[in-house]
DNA sequence: CGTAACTTTGATTTACGTCAACTCGCGTGG
DNA sequence: CCACGCGAGTTGACGTAAATCAAAGTTACG
C-alpha cells in the first residue's frame, strides 16, 4: 500500500541554460539574503548554481547527505517527507523567494525531506561551505534564517494541533485560505480565484488524508455555496465564509 | 466539547525555598549552558530565578508575552498547545536538564504553548534580556540552542507524518519506546519497567487521540503479550517486540 | 488522437470518537 | 474511623468520518 510517490521521481534535468544574472535578481535579494553586504553578495553570486526543473522533478532526496541550500527563483517547490513504508506527506510549499534546506544544512544532517518542483521552477543552489562562511561573516543573515526556522516550527506545531482536532473540511478550508496568499487573485466580478499548482493528491498529502476525500469535501463545499470549482481553479465568492469554516 | 484542560491551571506556587546553588548544578551546566565561560556562568547564576512547582502547576501560559526561558532542574514539564475551542495537544515533554521557551523567546513572540509541571518540578527561569546578552557574547551557546531547535523541529515533522499514517497502536508503541529513554529502568528478572508521570489523558494528548482509546489499546497490547500493566507502570518484557509495532 | 494521469462518484468497511455506566483508590472532613 | 466526593481508569454500546475498494469519466499532452 501507500501511494505511488515514485510517480514524481523522474528526470532531474539540469540545464544551466538561461541562468539569470544574480546582480539583478530582486526575488532572491529579498528575504534572508537581503542581509548581505555588497561584497558578500558578490561571493554569493559567484558560488550560486542556477538550475531549472520541470514539473514533478526531484530537487533533493530525503536521506541523501545535505550538500547545501536552495532558493526558489521561480515556480513552487514542495517538501515531501516519506516513512519506510511508502507513506508520505507534504510538509510545506516553498514559494518563489524562499530558501529551503536550511535546517538540515545547519545541523549537518541528511536531508530530512525531499524537495520536488510542483511546476516548472528555477532554483538557485548554494553549497554548504559557502553558506557557512556567509553565516560566520554575517550575524544578521544568521538571525534571519533562525527566525525563518522558528516560523516553520510554529507552523508545524499548528499542523499537529489541527490534525489532531479538526475534521478534513476545516483543515481544507484553512489550506485554501493559506493558498490564497500565494496563488489567489481577485476576480473583477466578485470573489477570489485560487489556482495552486496542486493535484487533489497533493492537497491530500498536505492534509494527511486521501484524494477521494479531498474531491468529496471540495464538492460538498461547492454544494454549500462556499466555493465554485472550475477545473483546477477554485473560486471563492466570499473569503469570510471560507474562514468561518475553520479557526472560530 | 473539548477536554477540561483547566483542571490543571492552579496554584503556581512560587517559593524561593531550597534554591540549589547554581555553582554545583551539574544538570543545568550540561546541554546548552555548558558552552558558557566561567565569567558568563557567574552572570547566569546571578540572574537565574529558581522556582518549585507542584504537579499540575502552570509555568507559563500560551499567549502571554514571552519573558524568558526555563530550564528544568528536576521533574518533568509538558508543553501544551491549545486552540480557540478548548482543544489541546501535548507537543513534547521536557525532561530535567533541558531548556524550553527558547524559540518564542528568540523570535520575541508570545508563548506559543503553555508549560505545565507533570510532577513536582524545580525550574530555573532566565530573563529574556539576560539570555540575549549571553547569546550575543557566546557564539557557541547560540549554535547549541539552534541545534536544539532543529531537533525539536525534526521531531514535529516526524509527528505530522506519523499522525497522518500510523494507527493509534503504532503511535502508542512509538511513544512508549521514547518514554523508555527517560522513564524506563531495567527490571532484574526480565524486561523493562516504564513509569512516566503521565495519566491516560496525557498520553492521549501526546498522540492526538482519546483517553478511552489509550486504555483500550494498552489492554489490547497486554492481551497480545507485548506489555504488562501494573498500575501506572508499564512492563515491557521484550523491547524488540514493542519496536516491531512501529517503524518497520 | 490515444494513452496515461488525474478526477469523480458510489458502495462498503473500519478505526476511532462519543456517551455513559461503573470501579477503584485516595484524601478530606465530619 | 468511616462517609463522601473526586479524579483516574476501565468497559460496553453505538455512531460516524473517513479509509478502502472499485469503476467511470475527464483532461492533458506526447
Amino acid at each position: 500500500m501507500g501511494n505511488d510517490q515514485e510517480q514524481r521521481h523522474d528526470k532531474p534535468r539540469t540545464k544551466g541554460q538561461g541562468t539569470p544574472d544574480c546582480r539583478d535578481c530582486r526575488v532572491c535579494r529579498s528575504a534572508e539574503w537581503g542581509a548581505l553586504t555588497d561584497a558578500q553578495w558578490e561571493l554569493l553570486s559567484s558560488r550560486r548554481v542556477f538550475r531549472r526543473y520541470p514539473s514533478g522533478a526531484v530537487i533533493h532526496r530525503q536521506g541523501e547527505g545535505c550538500t547545501g541550500v536552495f532558493t526558489v527563483h521561480s515556480g513552487t517547490v514542495a517538501l515531501r517527507k516519506t516513512d519506510g513504508m511508502g507513506h508520505s506527506v507534504l510538509l510545506r510549499l516553498v514559494p518563489a523567494g524562499e530558501t529551503f534546506g536550511y535546517s538540515d544544512c545547519y545541523a549537518g544532517q541528511d536531508y530530512s525531506s525531499s524537495g520536488e518542483a510542483m511546476e516548472p521552477s528555477g532554483v538557485c543552489f548554494l553549497e554548504r561551505k559557502a553558506l557557512n562562511s556567509l553565516l560566520a561573516a554575517n550575524q544578521e543573515l544568521s538571525r534571519r534564517f533562525q527566525e525563518h526556522l522558528i516560523r516553520d516550527y510554529n507552523t508545524a506545531k499548528e499542523a499537529i494541533l489541527q490534525q489532531a482536532w479538526l475534521p478534513v473540511r476545516a483543515r481544507l478550508a484553512h489550506l485554501l485560505s493559506r493558498l490564497r496568499e500565494h496563488f489567489g487573485r481577485r476576480e473583477g466580478g466578485e470573489g477570489t480565484a485560487i489556482t495552486p499548482p496542486l493535484t487533489r493528491q497533493d492537497m491530500a498529502d498536505l492534509l494527511g488524508t486521501r484524494q477521494e476525500t479531498i474531491a468529496r469535501t471540495l464538492h460538498a463545499m461547492e454544494q454549500d455555496g462556499v466555493l465554485v470549482l472550475r477545473g483546477r481553479t477554485i473560486l471563492v465568492p466570499d473569503l469570510g465564509r471560507l474562514e468561518e469554516e475553520h479557526s472560530v
